[in-house]
DNA sequence: GCTAAATAGTTTAACATTAAACTATATTTA
DNA sequence: TAAATATAGTTTAATGTTAAACTATTTAGC
């Protein structure tokens, strides 16, 4: 087993599947995001780009929630994006608290460019799992994440 | 499934599978680590000093290697445990470019007392899967985490 | 309607993180 | 042995990240 920790059965078992889980997700996380380098994406960048791209315009917020960032964070990334004319904030009438945040022309492209290769690198990064593996994976993993609150 | 992409079912999955690891990994670390708030040790403040408690005095390097960040990062997260008091560094002498890093008395007792709730946190954070769903996530993840070079 | 509480987003301050440049030391090789 | 290369760690510059305080707006309760 992975850890050094010597404790009961449960606990090494709990502890080595916690330290593997986190460096599957670091070592494919950076297996996939580092061909963002060449578009002068951040991986929150890239992610709230994508995310715009599939579900339409979104409040920051929602945005947030979608790659698990914190709101002030998103201010900041949503920022950098405006900055280079990839999306654009819109103070909603309705409610003006609310901000939406939607894609440039550029922005769209950018993404659209962009998505293929990602899919393809995602594809390629889980191929070491066959297809019912990877399906047992997610099925794992989602009981994890609902776990909580 | 999670993902709105509208692509092969080879891809879909994967993509399914990626983001659901994240996430999994996103919200068992909060869960993990919000405790550490508590005696103001970073993630990676408390992944360091947990290293060197099970393996010894370890190169800042290897320590890196073990909570998988960089070695710049590791020169700063070892630079705040020092001024704490709670590590040491050590060059040492039969190769003056390594530095050694210690756990100080005072980093002994820290990470000693903050371990059992630690390991109680990863246990009753895991415990929404069995043993055995325990072992097939860290079964999988590290044949997911082996693939890369 | 009016105050209190809730909500969305921004700002602030402190620190984390990385890549790349740099320093010092050790090893290789010609 | 001198020069080239490799290695360990630090520094630098730019950005990411968070929690907490704050502003503006909306909703709820009286």
């Amino acid at each position: 087993m992975g850890t050094h920790f010597d404790g009961t059965a449960e606990e090494m078992l709990a502890l080595d599947c916690y330290i593997k889980l986190f460096r599957a997700a670091d070592s494919v996380g950076q297996q996939i995001n580092a061909h963002l380098r060449d578009y002068d994406l951040t991986t929150s960048q890239f992610g709230t780009l994508e995310a715009i791209y599939h579900l339409g315009p979104r409040q920051s917020g929602e945005l947030g929630q979608k790659i698990l960032k914190s709101s002030g964070n998103m201010t900041m990334v949503i920022d950098h994006l405006e900055k280079r004319g990839l999306v654009s904030r819109q103070r909603r009438e309705d409610d003006r608290r609310c901000v939406d945040v939607h894609l440039t022309p550029a922005g769209h492209d950018l993404i659209a460019a962009i998505l293929p290769s990602h899919v393809a690198g995602v594809v390629a990064t889980l191929s070491s799992l066959s297809a019912e593996e990877q399906q047992q994976l997610a099925a794992l993993c989602r009981k994890l994440g609902l776990a909580q609150a």
